[in-house]
DNA sequence: ACCGAACCGTAACGTACGGTACGGTTCCTG
DNA sequence: CAGGAACCGTACCGTACGTTACGGTTCGGT
């Protein structure tokens, strides 16, 4: 009873645990929330006993596998010395790249279903968790490069918050509601790129320093 | 066995068949995709025999909920002549205002997050009838409104679905995705009216003829 | 007044699935 | 080699819920 509940920070996870939260990530891409404990034993290879011994029961064990997802989404801060126009205009290009390829791929849209579809019940910890280490976790990311660039003199905006929303709105547009309402609109490399470059000149627009100061909201 | 099943296009519904309709948009948004049919029944004081004369099976008679809903966010057009920058703006915020309104309320909420639930599966009616008159369906009513202001001069942009698309993600940011998740962040009416006419003003700025032309991607 | 259609309320059926129990196997330790 | 911990596979239990069946009631038409 009180074994395999400690399921909250960064937890560690056996080569083993991380070998069934993996079959649950494929279960969860095929079938989406219909998933059953049995099919997730029999795609790990492993005893319903022991799902239950280690994740406490099926909410445990989705939630392990949305936190455990999640945490593989850490990436490398920017150096904040040293930015110029290119190297800010890389780093915007970077993350809103980042970005499309996170909310297009079928482990993320996954993922968010599941969540999403979790997220009005009284157990809301997997709507929290997405949202924790997607949008709220890429905000924290971007801000210190949005702050940054205007230390640099090279952006102007009177909140990070907002500045950093406009950002995410130039970026993802319609693509991850599409995609979760089963659209088939999953771009191509290609089309990443050059929707990551076109969202980063049109933010550049509104938030440079010379060009956009009049639209910042000051 | 062929009763009730033409849940197709504008079929007609009797008014006690709305109210069906109605609990069950109700028992939507009070615990998503959770209601049962008995519980549907109850609310609605009809029988369970009805409800499946009517419409089927669970599946039709979420379908048809979903169907019905959608087939109430019909808007007026918008007069394409005698276009100047004012009305222009003022089509611009109303669109965006109306748009916030709609992914903020507790219904939008309910109906996308059960589409998107079930968006992963065969029957992927739902997730199909919700972006049809959700986001197609706006593109659709604006994209009228941009072309008659880049006839009249008023703005710049090679592609309507594009500038569309942006202007979708200014709107909306990442308002609907954190409400779906669970995200406590709806937003006030005035709230709703500054965000609108903020987008606006960063749309006309990207693609306003005299100073967007550079970055409308010509 | 009578009939049948439509509908309500509820009981009943079948099944899928979450969760538990248990016997058998592997493997580690002393 | 003995003992035990961990785990696999499977059978089993309880329940929730979709779906069906049925008796009783209302009501419009003749």
């Amino acid at each position: 009873m009180q074994t395999g509940l400690d399921i909250n920070g960064g937890e560690e996870l056996t080569e083993r645990q991380m070998d069934v939260l993996n079959a649950v990530l494929r279960l969860l891409v095929e079938e989406g929330d219909r998933l059953t404990m049995t099919a997730v034993a029999r795609r790990a290879s492993c005893s319903k006993e022991t799902l239950y011994k280690w994740f406490g029961d099926r909410d445990g064990l989705l939630t392990a596998t949305v936190q455990w997802q999640a945490s593989k989404v850490r990436v490398a801060p920017v150096d904040r010395a040293r930015l110029d126009m290119a190297s800010l205009t890389a780093s915007l290009e970077r993350f809103a790249s980042d970005w499309l390829h996170v909310i297009s791929s079928d482990t993320s849209i996954a993922l968010n279903r599941v969540a999403i579809a979790h997220a009005g019940e009284e157990k809301r910890n997997l709507g929290a968790i997405v949202l924790e280490n997607g949008r709220l976790a890429m905000g924290r990311r971007l801000k210190p490069v949005l702050l940054a660039g205007r230390e640099a003199g090279l952006l102007a905006f009177g909140d990070d918050e907002q500045a950093f929303r406009t950002f995410f709105g130039l970026v993802a547009r319609d693509v991850q509601i599409r995609l979760l309402l089963g659209d088939r609109v999953k771009p191509t490399d290609a089309e990443i790129g050059r929707d990551a470059a076109e969202a980063t000149r049109q933010f550049l627009a509104l938030y440079g320093a010379q060009t956009g100061a009049a639209t910042a909201g000051l």
